[in-house]
RNA sequence: GGUUCCGUAGCUCAGUUGGAUUAGAGCAACAGCCUUCUAAGCUGUGGGUCCUGGGUUCGAAUCCCAGCGGAAUCACCA
């Protein structure tokens, strides 16, 4: 805003007194450095080739110029190429008030003609239960499908549940051969637990088998993987699941019903949802008729033994198999078949798939192949592709056990929280009920902010030993400086709205405030172009971070001038509303206090 | 080997549409601050060849080239 006006002020200048249409998008002021006086930076050094001045002596004729044309502008200095601006006064506290009077500040709002977004995240399988890994995709996407609606897009969250394959048809016949008709119920495991701990069981008995046809028969690991009878049954298992067998259709559905109560329960606590759920199983031959389409038109090639490929070549990619010999799909063709369906069922003009990067060739490839096929946002789809959570000695392994799950680290963090909180007065006079909800708060809190603040392409590193602070940047301290500042207006007397604040001239501190107040907007508008919540994130961070400095300098309730005292409050209750906004893009709460 | 991504403090990470003698936070270490608006906070100290070497220019952690190190991927797996 204070921006938008000084680039278009010194767009002016630069034409006027150099004759030269300098685009007043391509200057962009700066916050000026806390060493030099001012509020607003430009820097003129990109001016000089139109001035053909010393880069001192050219800020100065622009300064001259924004100081008799610009009412924002109070005064000014030079340090070599540097303008330095300082705003006046009463144009801080119009713009304090414009942010705190504007009730969807920094969001744009979605209306008819908005292009709609689908994003497509989670995406589990039904045979074991959700991970860390799992974890960042599910807040990744969550906070995605905020951002892109804050950035005005109408929003559609999928999800689509690989709930078919060898995999499952493992988990049941383990179930099957050791389970004793175990049940959720007669456990009292959550159910993704239990199906995921039978196909730990399928993966232990078959290793065994495996090593003792190699040490018995002398089998190569190879050989012996393929005698496996216990490999065999599982492929015969899948092969009725295709035919329709209704005993095996009838278990399949009886423990993917498991799977999901599991899933669901794990979803509501960390506080994502959907708003169509797709599943492979009645996805998974759709692709091949598009695909046969493709053949048809010449985009694709048959080879001798029937199957078909895609030759990418000319993209600079190889050859992709999209049939196999068979004539059965290929995961490729899957997705294929579900974009179709997707298409059918919404009108999409751009598409999101939140997926780690080890599919990112698998993207690259499809993104031509839908292209190819005609879809129109094929070739521009967003592969939103994230990093893997290593631990300190490297991958979680299954194997090894060493697979931090979702449900175990989401109690932990509740469980720390309690423990914090157990040495602190301010919840004595909740009740149970409502003291649960702040330790949940701050719990996930601390959990979503610690994995959405890292550059999602980076790899990251969790270590469950020292496991997630709650001190520092971090979630909680978003909260505890929301908190802090409803404390302060539950005790305020002052009428904050009714009172004239125009002559109170703010401090640097208080400028500094409302300036990072503005930038909302921009970053906002940034975080859904290049798709980072970590953006997001580091900003709210900066600004609890500022406000609390701030809240240790000058007092608030305490200052005796009421214009100043009520300027103050309503400063701090609009970064408040500022913090609620930016968090709720994360998808992370705040509590009224803590 | 081909392609893509990453390399910043002891650790975890910001900063990358090029900007200010001094590259920022947090954690960990050390020293302070609770009769005072919530100490999950604030202040200070120590800690860096921004992987290396070139180049582009008024100016490079940021852009380009080469190299080194790490990750992912290159299946009739998903």
């Amino acid at each position: 805003m204070i921006d938008s006006i000084l680039s278009q002020a010194t767009a002016q200048a630069v034409k006027e007194l150099y004759g030269v249409d300098f685009p007043a998008d391509k200057i962009v002021p700066q916050t000026t450095k806390k060493e030099f006086e001012g509020n607003v930076t430009i820097v003129v050094f990109p001016f000089l080739k139109a001035s053909h001045k010393a880069p001192d002596a050219t800020a100065q004729e622009i300064g001259d110029y924004l100081a008799s044309h610009c009412d924002a502008v109070e005064r000014f200095n030079v340090i070599k190429g540097f303008l330095n601006i300082t705003i006046r006064p009463s144009f801080w506290t119009g713009l304090l008030n414009q942010v705190a009077g504007t009730p969807d500040y920094g969001f744009t709002p979605v209306t008819d003609k908005s292009q709609l977004v689908m994003i497509e995240y989670s995406s589990p399988n039904t045979n074991k239960p959700l991970h860390l890994g799992h974890v960042r995709n599910n807040l990744l996407g969550y906070s995605l499908s905020r951002i892109m609606h804050a950035c005005g897009y109408k929003v559609v969250k999928t999800n689509i549940v690989n709930d078919r394959g060898i995999h499952i048809c493992k988990s049941m016949l383990a179930w099957l051969k050791w389970g004793n008709g175990a049940t959720p119920q007669s456990t009292g495991k959550k159910g993704d637990h239990l199906i995921g701990d039978y196909y730990v069981e399928f993966d232990k008995h078959y290793k065994a088998e495996v090593k003792q046809l190699m040490t018995e028969q002398g089998l190569s690991q190879e050989e012996a993987e393929k005698q496996s009878v216990l490999m065999q049954e599982a492929r015969e298992m899948l092969r009725k699941w295709e035919e329709g067998d209704p005993e095996v259709r009838k278990l399949w559905r009886t423990m993917n019903e498991w799977v999901y109560a599991g899933f669901d329960e794990t979803y509501r606590r960390l506080g994502v949802d959907f708003d169509k759920i797709y599943y492979e199983s009645e996805t998974y031959l759709e692709g091949k008729e598009k695909v046969m389409e493709g053949l048809e038109k010449g985009f694709f090639y048959r080879k001798e033994d029937g199957s078909v490929w895609a030759d990418l070549t000319p993209d600079g990619l190889d050859h992709k198999l999209l049939l196999r010999s068979d004539g059965t799909s290929v995961y490729m063709t899957q997705d294929i078949g579900t974009a179709k369906l997707r298409y059918q069922d919404y009108p999409i003009d751009k598409m999101i798939y939140v997926v780690g990067n080890e599919q990112n060739y698998h993207f690259q490839v499809l993104s031509l192949l839908l292209d190819k096929l005609g879809f129109k946002w094929g070739k521009d789809l967003i592969h939103f592709s994230y990093g893997m959570v290593e631990l300190p000695e490297g991958k979680m392994k299954s194997r090894e056990g060493t697979v931090v799950d979702a449900d175990d680290l989401m109690d932990e963090m509740i469980g720390t929280a309690r423990q914090m909180s157990d040495e602190r007065e301010s919840l004595r006079d909740l009740s149970e009920a409502e003291r649960e909800d702040v330790l949940r708060m701050v719990g996930l809190g601390a959990l979503k902010y610690f994995i959405l603040k890292v550059d999602p392409r980076k790899n990251m590193t969790f270590n469950p030993k020292e496991s997630i602070d709650f001190n520092g940047n971090t979630g909680p301290f978003l909260q505890y400086t929301y908190a802090r500042i409803q404390s302060i207006l539950r005790k305020s007397q002052d009428d904050v709205d009714g009172t004239d604040i125009s002559m109170v001239a703010p401090n640097d501190k208080e400028t500094a405030l409302i300036q990072r107040l503005i930038d909302f907007t921009a970053t906002v508008a940034d975080a859904g172009k290049t798709y980072s919540p970590a953006l997001i994130a580091n900003y709210v961070y900066d600004l609890a971070k500022e406000f609390n400095q701030f809240y240790h300098d000058y007092s608030i309730l305490r200052e005796e001038d009421t214009a100043v005292r009520v300027f103050r409050l309503k400063l701090a209750r609009t970064v408040g509303q500022i913090i609620k906004r930016a968090v709720w893009l994360l998808g992370i709460e705040v509590p009224e206090r803590m």
